[in-house]
DNA sequence: GCCAACGTTGGC
DNA sequence: GCCAACGTTGGC
């Protein structure tokens, strides 16, 4: 099975790079998706293996700062079963859940940050969703051919 | 802090 | 099922 690309946003305030670099094993779980189509994604898409980018949005400046991997596929996101959670869910249901987390592990940290609106200048990024006019969606899909543009980007 | 764009809710 | 009102996201 080939490895596939993903993107997911995280202000910086709340989950940073750092924070998953400084965590055990440079491994979290990414919970907290209270969206269904990033859901659908993170339960049904996205493999153990695959890579992802790590967006800092609401940043200085938001972009790109570096990558993780899937260490684990979906499984129940515990937080939306627990009142006292920010991402509490009174309406999901623990014996047929509605949201789904993964594991990724930090894998490295770019040279710098490649803020949004360098990418947007990126000829090879132009159909990337994250570019896309009221692009919201905080998991999604990266193709090969525009993560392998970022990723020479980031070296240069 | 503003506000445009999007997603969700709920009355009908 | 429509759609107005409301809440959230996220760039700036």
């Amino acid at each position: 099975m080939s490895t596939n690309y993903w993107l997911l946003k995280s202000e910086p305030t709340a989950f940073s790079i750092e924070d998953l670099k400084n965590a055990p094993k440079k491994t979290s779980c990414w919970d907290g998706v209270r969206n269904y189509q990033a859901r659908n994604f993170l339960r049904d898409s996205i493999k153990k293996g695959d890579k992802v980018f790590f967006y800092h949005s609401n940043a200085e400046p938001s972009g790109i700062a570096g990558t993780a991997e899937v260490v684990k596929e979906g499984y129940p996101d515990h937080t939306a079963f627990e009142p006292d959670d920010q991402h509490f869910d009174a309406k999901s249901d623990a014996k047929n859940p509605t949201w789904y987390m993964i594991d990724i592990k930090y894998e490295e940290t770019f040279p710098r940050v490649l803020s949004l609106e360098e990418l947007k200048h990126v000829p090879a990024l132009t159909d990337m969703v994250l570019l896309q006019k009221g692009s919201r969606l905080s998991v999604q899909p990266v193709t090969k051919k525009q993560w392998e543009a970022i990723c020479k980007l980031a070296q240069k």
